[in-house]
DNA sequence: ACAAAATAATACTACTAAGTATATTTTTTC
DNA sequence: GAAAAAATATACTTAGTAGTATTATTTTGT
């Protein structure tokens, strides 16, 4: 029985079996698109990946573009998943925005490829010929990396207003917060990583950085 | 006479009239990269955005490729200059960097399809079927990129150096440095932008949260 | 004004890759 | 252990597009 794409709201309705087929996949599909992007990624590029065929995956995923999507998703219900634990675990403002920063960092290295294709931009590729449905999917990314734009903004924000942080921006400024931290998908190779340690050091590096971007008095 | 790609160094053998041409066909590359990326942009699109066939980029291009090759080092030419200059006026190290950061940013503002560009990574879209010449190319572009880092950094190890910012790792903040800034490249849109002093507010914020991300005592 | 050179458009070729139809193999179920 | 269902592989079709060959037009020099 083809079954094709499932939307995450309906996922459960396979089996446990499927679900993991399907998560192997999604796997080869990250790591494929990572090295070079979305359109330039064949299927079969990433049936190599997945050491199987084209008919596998198409058995699993209605087409390239959903299959991407999910990537996609699944990146950002990684971050999400992982940012609002760290905010859940603080009071004030710039200690959950620490938290947040940190959480963030650790799952780019943790599960790069799925945040390296997150950060190739949906709308970039996918001008024209897509169906309604996909549009649908694509809004849904927007308003889901939005959304977690906001958290971020919502703290600093906070931190604003109980004067932890003098008055600016913060269209702006969560902007240049979340550049200073997604860019390491730019740079960073996991394959070059030695240690654990190695990688705490970029994490807190890098959100010294951003935490002290705002201004504070510490 | 069929004259295909030039490198930098002999473009002066280029009729003056040729050159305008060529430079009018990589602003619609330009153009046209930018909005979907390079492998989903055909030759047409570039062809639509010029108001001209194919026939004419060929004549001056060799191939999309080296058209590619070409925006984006027009893109890294302008950076250097603009920080040269800025570097120049300036004698202490974090004068400098402030001076670079908001020449930077001037410049991705002002020539966004560009810059745009020469954010997308080079070597994600040319594993394989590119020519021994063309992976030349390759390595010069990623060596301007790493002289153009190293300018950022040299200025920060002064400063760090000097005193005027704390110790620490390097190699790390001048990523989320130049991150905060060229994110800018993800979420600006030149065409929604008003006005001029909106860019400059845009210009000077981001710069004040990179220069604060260094954590000099101001 | 006209020949030659330069520039540009058109017509064509070859190939890549997404998607599909079909066949084969493996797993499940009774 | 055989029939049915699920999972995977293979073979094929088709659309899009990079690049080229050829033709047409414009510009330049004398």
């Amino acid at each position: 029985m083809q079954r094709g794409n499932v939307a995450a709201a309906e996922r459960n309705r396979l089996s446990p079996k499927a679900e993991r087929r399907r998560r192997v996949i999604l796997d080869a599909a990250a790591q494929a698109f990572m090295q070079k992007g979305f359109a330039p990624t064949s299927i079969d590029d990433v049936a190599d990946v997945l050491g199987a065929t084209k008919g596998q995956i198409y058995y699993y995923y209605r087409s390239k573009t959903d299959l991407f999507f999910d990537v996609h998703l699944a990146a950002m219900e990684m971050d999400m998943a992982a940012i609002k634990d760290a905010q859940q675990a603080h009071e004030d403002p710039l200690a959950r925005l620490r938290a947040m920063s940190e959480a963030h960092l650790n799952v780019i290295v943790e599960n790069f490829p799925y945040q390296r294709v997150a950060v190739q931009s949906v709308e970039m590729h996918m001008e024209g010929q897509t169906t309604e449905e996909q549009r649908d999917r694509i809004r849904h990314l927007l308003k889901l990396r939005d959304e977690y734009e906001a958290l971020f903004a919502g703290e600093i924000s906070g931190a604003m207003t109980s004067g932890a942080i003098p008055q600016q921006n913060v269209k702006l400024v969560v902007k240049a917060f979340l550049g200073a931290l997604n860019w390491t998908t730019f740079w960073f190779r996991p394959e070059h990583s030695k240690s654990a340690k190695e990688n705490a050091v970029l994490v807190a590096t890098i959100t010294q950085f951003a935490m002290q971007g705002l201004g504070g008095t510490a």
